[in-house]
DNA sequence: CTACCTCGAGCTCA
DNA sequence: CTCGAGGTAG
């Protein structure tokens, strides 16, 4: 059935009034419809949209209310990366990165010289979850988490139904423009973090308690928990909330001098910005900045973990550019960690793949920093030693940074356990084994290398870890099991393994076993640098078994080697060459090995990029680049492809760099290759540039 | 380091 | 329903 005149006009309608009611209710915080209204005006649309499908659109308002499920969420590439921002936690640091900043500015002669104070734009530091959202022609296309940062999963299903993200942003397209906010740009990535206020965190975990559902922990993880959900229904229900605040990959009819300008249009578009954002001049402003917003803190809605500053100059933001992963023009300054103080239950050592020996902390739990922390790990002997920590301790735990749980120092000692200070084991806790301590190293190592079951877990755990041999559903539970039932005691039994031994272990049926007995024999076919991974030799990991994979053509190969033939390889110097010898001279090594071969352990012998005499050794000289969307191809087989080859492959482009492969919406890696005059080649030219050198 | 989501499978009880 | 594994985020 199609839509009368009448009919489309009054959907129209609809859509104009509630994306209106929206934009009042979620970003302006001035609600202009009942929420009655607002429902009977959903409602009569939703019906008017089943009732005309051909009239359906992507950015009507009822694709709003979620109902979507996903299978799985699929990966999306950033157009331009997500960066990360360097931190401060005290106004000295702070005091040299501004330092840093002026004389960069002040020393590029583009810019001018003088210089009274430096402009930033201060804005509080939200403790949420970072979307990246992409709109083109003005539309919601999709969202994405900010992942490892050049891409992430796709959950736009999810980010769709937060109310303050618009689906379609206000303002004229080109051509069509009237008004003074500016067109809306061909396309425009918008960065913005997703967050639980405490009203809705509130209301969500009354929600989540009165359902028989556990309550969440904190509105951070419940924000996170909220947006990886596959039934878009129920991220719906949930109060999310989001502010922008930056600007990934845009057209270039898309232009602002300052990043205050910047959050000015994001306003124009209907994106929410947080009003604390505030322009701000030279050190004690940011740090006047920082004391008023510490102040609010207690106040504020939601949770906040810092500010960050951003120069505000888009020039001067040019000039100052990027180190590895983050700006040189902004920064965050953080909070002072939470601190709490526990009890010391007990102090245990763990016992790494290498024989390395950890000393962690058990702690009687403790609410810190939105989590309960109950392990600590103490790192080594000195910082044992440092903290004078004993079993019995009243201490001070600090979750610093977001992460990594630490303590502090110790605050209270029991009289009774005065006496009684802690003792670092003199031997392997699980195999007896004597422990090698040596003054020049802080790392105590078991010497029980092979007859350690300690050892011998986590070197089975490492084996079948995803990047190694890659054998699913051999966990840290499972590979316990196998070991306690000595059903194996080194890697080449796991290929040994029959179903029927595997029946009868915890949590073990047929299926799970023969599950298991396949993965393990799926693993078989790997490659060469997976392989030299896998097998855990001390300092070599994933980068250093992919070098050695290209120099060598053969497990005996890199066995014979000499040292100075290894300490000649890239990136392998003594320390690394000698470890490699090292575990070649251990006889059951070698006996592994062997037996690994023998069970049927394979790879392509192409992997291996030729010896120089042959004609790929065109490739040797080369640094290549691969950014932006590959369409035959994904990106990361591309550089596979081009490292097999031979070819260097890095990750930025640099004057080192002698081509850079362009797919689809490169970002940032293309326009800086064109400006160092680097040869760029398209998808096309690099397929014929590898076929015509393979000979 | 912790919290969260999803999945497959085993266990338990009706 | 519960558990373990696998993955993600900060």
């Amino acid at each position: 059935m199609t839509a009368s005149p009448e009919i489309q006009n009054r959907i129209q309608k609809l859509r104009d009034k509630l994306e209106h009611a929206n934009y009042r209710y979620h970003v302006l915080d001035d609600p202009a419809l009942t929420d009655i209204e607002f429902d009977r005006c959903l409602k009569e649309l939703s019906q008017l949209e089943a009732d005309y499908p051909g009239m359906q659109s992507p950015d009507s308002p009822t694709n709003k209310v979620g109902g979507a499920v996903a299978k799985e969420f699929a990966s999306i590439e950033h157009m331009q990366a997500m960066l990360s921002l360097d931190n401060v936690f005290s106004a000295d640091d702070l005091s040299s990165f501004v330092d840093r900043v002026r004389s960069r500015i002040e020393d590029d002669p583009s810019l001018e010289g003088k210089l009274a104070e430096l402009d930033f734009v201060a804005e509080p530091k939200l403790d949420g979850v970072a979307v990246n959202i992409l709109y083109r022609d003005g539309i919601f296309e999709c969202a994405a988490t900010r992942g490892d940062g050049s891409s992430g999963e796709d959950i736009s299903q999810n980010v769709k139904t937060i109310g303050a993200v618009p689906l379609k942003l206000k303002g004229k397209l080109k051509g069509k423009l009237k008004d003074k906010s500016g067109p809306i740009p061909e396309f425009i990535e918008v960065r913005g973090e997703v967050f639980i206020s405490h009203a809705g965190f509130a209301m969500l975990n009354a929600m989540q308690i009165s359902q028989g559902e556990k309550p969440f922990v904190n509105p951070r993880n419940s924000a996170a928990g909220s947006l990886r959900q596959l039934d878009s229904s129920i991220t719906a229900a949930r109060p999310l909330d989001i502010y922008f605040y930056g600007v990934g990959a845009h057209s270039d009819d898309f232009n602002f001098e300052s990043h205050e300008e910047l959050l000015n249009r994001f306003q124009d578009f209907g994106l929410r910005v947080s009003p604390l954002v505030k322009r701000v001049t030279g050190l004690s402003g940011l740090l006047k900045y920082y004391e008023i917003l510490m102040k609010q803190r207690p106040n504020l809605e939601y949770d906040i973990d810092g500010v960050v500053y951003k120069i505000n100059s888009l020039s001067q933001q040019r000039s100052l550019g990027y180190v590895a992963r983050a700006p040189r023009w902004a920064i965050a300054h953080k909070f002072p960690a939470q601190e709490e103080r526990t009890q010391v239950l007990d102090i245990d050592v763990q016992v790494g793949r290498t024989g390395a020996i950890t000393p962690v902390a058990r702690l009687e739990p403790v609410f810190v920093g939105g989590v309960t922390v109950s392990n600590v790990t103490l790192h080594n002997r000195d910082e044992i030693e440092r903290l004078g920590v004993r079993v019995g301790d009243q201490v001070i735990v600090r979750r610093a940074g977001d992460v990594i749980p630490q303590i502090v120092k110790v605050v209270v000692r029991e009289p009774e356990t005065e006496s009684k200070s802690y003792e670092f084991p003199k031997s392997c806790p699980d195999c007896d084994s004597p422990l090698h301590f040596d003054d020049e190293l802080v790392v105590v190592r078991c010497t029980g290398g092979l007859v350690c079951s300690a050892q011998q877990k986590e070197r089975i755990k490492h084996f079948a870890s995803r990047r190694a041999m890659d054998i699913e559903g051999l966990g840290d539970k499972v590979v316990e099991q196998l070991l306690a039932a000595n059903k194996v005691t080194d890697v080449a039994d796991l290929f040994d393994l029959k179903v029927e031994q595997l029946e009868g272990l915890e949590r073990f049926a047929e299926k799970s076993a023969t599950n298991l007995i396949n993965s393990i024999a799926d693993s078989r076919e790997t490659s060469f640098a997976r392989f030299l991974y896998a097998l855990g030799i001390m300092h070599v990991g994933e980068v250093t078994a992919r070098q050695l994979a290209v120099e060598f053509s053969s497990i005996t190969d890199v066995q014979i080697a000499s040292l100075e033939r290894l300490t000649a390889i890239d990136d392998v110097g003594p320390v690394v060459a000698q470890s490699i010898c090292e575990f070649f001279a251990v006889a059951a090594n070698i006996d592994v090995i062997t037996r690994l071969e023998k069970a049927g352990i394979h790879w392509p012998a192409v992997e291996r990029s030729a010896d120089n005499s042959s004609p790929n050794s065109d490739f040797m000289d080369e640094v290549v680049v691969v950014t932006g969307a590959l369409s035959s191809m994904t990106r990361s087989e591309a550089q596979h492809r081009l490292r097999e080859l031979g070819a260097k492959v890095t990750g930025s482009v640099s004057s080192n760099t002698t081509r850079v492969i362009v797919g689809d919406a490169p970002g940032s890696k293309a326009r800086k290759a064109e400006a160092l005059g680097i040869q760029i080649l398209s998808e096309t030219e690099f397929l014929e540039w590898i076929d015509s050198k393979k000979g």
